[in-house]
DNA sequence: GTCCCGATATATAGATTCGATATATCGAAC
DNA sequence: GTTCGATATATCGAATCTATATATCGGGAC
């Protein structure tokens, strides 16, 4: 998981520990925070198994600033690590690192982990309904409280889902015929500039 | 944090290991999802501190079920862990848990990590936009829809707990004079049936 | 100019948690 | 009578977290 978010950072640009942890703080720390005892033991593993490298090392003389950079292979692994791990893909944190490198993947697949995670996220939302229903007069106004608040987001949740799934198939649908949509112009943006093939996963 | 869910859940009734994993996830499992990696080592933590016993123990021959309950030194625990552990209580799932066991809570601590927990998600909030404008125009629109939802969400938390701080607040408020107030009968309800005093921590 | 502080930067130890897996029993369905 | 899903306990190794230690850098206070 840490080495999926790392390396979809340094494919971007190569970067130091530091800047990784505020990069990795910005754009998912409001659902985990990356600590140092997780960063760098995470570096040191991408290293060993050659996903990463080291420039500019201990050299510089004075600069004790370890700047990481991928590799061929840490590419690979990042294609690997991005679609094809599909177990943890609909969790939580494993959705929301992956949707944060969507632009790497092809429409297909995008839709392909869209509707897992929303699969999964029904799944909760039914659990949370059944739990409620058999809670309701057992437990404290506060568990139901925070059941509810939290069934309630899982729809939110849901819904977005539909809103980004339904983007996608509009893109990924037939171009439309010239003729005919003179006036149509897509109300909706294209979530990320097309990347050509080869910049894909 | 797992010491303090399972101590909360053994107070309401004795249990063994594989219900304390459903109650787990029914109460909490939509933000946390509790492995028996880290329970059964977390009971015979809790065993070996003294806080919870095993009745029932291996006797009753055929009989492989461990039930654990609570000590009174488990009590004291749990107080302490709910209440001064005032360091991740506004942490996402620090607070849940202990809002999760809020009716053993006085009003005011209540409000207190209510509070805490708001101005928590506030800086959240304020993190997420300042990200959001400075990256704007420089990232991928999948990463922006990721932090917008996160925003969106951060603040729909926000007015839940608005909500119950006002609920809370009233309720604390001293009672309204019998006079003038024939009519008005509280539309919400308490959140809690009133505990006595010493079945607070 | 130098002292101090907050931001930058790396690192590790120890505890906790996760993910996967193994094992065994029970009751019900077939 | 046996297969299957739910009940039940347990452990290993890896990943992650919390806390802490250390050092440098640039800038402002004095």
């Amino acid at each position: 998981m840490l080495e999926l978010a790392i390396l979809g950072l340094l494919k971007e640009r190569s970067m130091h520990g530091y800047q990784l942890k505020k990069r990795l703080a910005e754009t998912l720390g409001s659902f985990w925070q990356v600590s140092y005892g997780s960063l760098y033991p995470a570096l040191r593993r991408l290293q060993r198994e050659g996903a990463v490298e080291m420039i500019f090392p201990k050299e510089d003389v004075g600069r004790r600033k370890n700047v990481y950079r991928i590799t061929e292979q840490g590419e690979a692994l990042f294609r690997d690590l991005l679609d094809s791990a599909g177990e943890d893909a609909a969790a939580d944190n494993g959705f929301s690192v992956r949707f944060a490198f969507f632009k790497y993947l092809k429409p297909e697949t995008r839709i392909r982990l869209l509707e897992r995670r929303r699969a999964f996220l029904q799944r909760r939302s039914s659990d949370l309904e059944r739990s409620l229903a058999s809670y309701r007069e057992r437990v404290d106004g506060y568990t139901i409280s925070l059941m509810n608040h939290q069934l309630a987001a899982t729809e939110n949740d849901i819904r977005w889902l539909d809103e980004l799934i339904r983007t996608e198939e509009r893109q990924a649908a037939p171009a439309p015929r010239r003729r005919r949509t003179r006036i149509a112009r897509s109300v909706t943006e294209p979530l990320t500039d097309p990347l050509s093939e080869k910049e894909r996963a």
